[in-house]
DNA sequence: TCAAGACATCGACGCTCGTCGATGTTCACA
DNA sequence: TGTGAACATCGACGAGCGTCGATGTCTTGA
């Protein structure tokens, strides 16, 4: 695994290594459609809107979440690509084996 | 995906998140047997000895790598299964969907 | 017994992160 | 037009992280 490749991954698993934002993709992951509406993120919490709203920006900003406002409602939705990213990297025989 | 969970994985992840990190893991894990001595690994980076002992810590703490002093080297392996936990976190169909 | 080497640990330094209250922005509806 | 609701952004705070030089611990071999 090569300099360039670490340091495009890291900031992806970097994005996801938080109990909170694990959760936030999970529940999106498993919400209707693939997507989930804030407004129900956020009673799923004992965390402020404001810290909420943190994190969905921190995963979008991974290229985890897509966003998509309608009317006064943003929904998110987990970009499949992202995740089998990571499930890629640490399966064999992967980037991790091999001399990769 | 529980709280519980969520708050076990999260460790993995973040001592997985980090550049140098991450290219120890491959190194080791391409290493022959699946292992390698920290005097080779200290080369490989333009980073103190110091901290290439800190990086092999968090992930041996976080149960990534296994540690086995031989005389006066150390040598350090993968655990498969902690990167096994990871990949299949993230496929299909695994916790991130459905619900888990 | 002593010196040198391999690796771990310590203490310190800037920087980033997670969280919060407060405020801003945008939309729907009266 | 104005009011309330949904969500984002801002500024600040304490805590943790990555890195370093210095030092400690242990082993080997002379």
């Amino acid at each position: 695994m090569s300099t360039e490749q670490a340091e495009q991954i890291a900031p992806l698993l970097k994005a996801l290594a938080d109990p909170v934002r694990l959760r936030l993709v999970s529940l999106i992951a498993s919400g209707e459609g693939g997507e989930a509406c804030v407004c129900d993120l956020n009673g799923a919490f004992e965390l402020t809107q404001a810290t909420i709203s943190h994190h969905l920006k921190v995963l979008h900003n991974a290229g985890i979440l897509d966003r998509d406002k309608r009317g006064v409602w943003a929904y998110y939705a987990v970009r499949p690509e992202a995740l089998s990213a990571v499930a890629n990297l640490f399966s064999a025989p992967a980037l991790m084996r091999a001399g990769a």
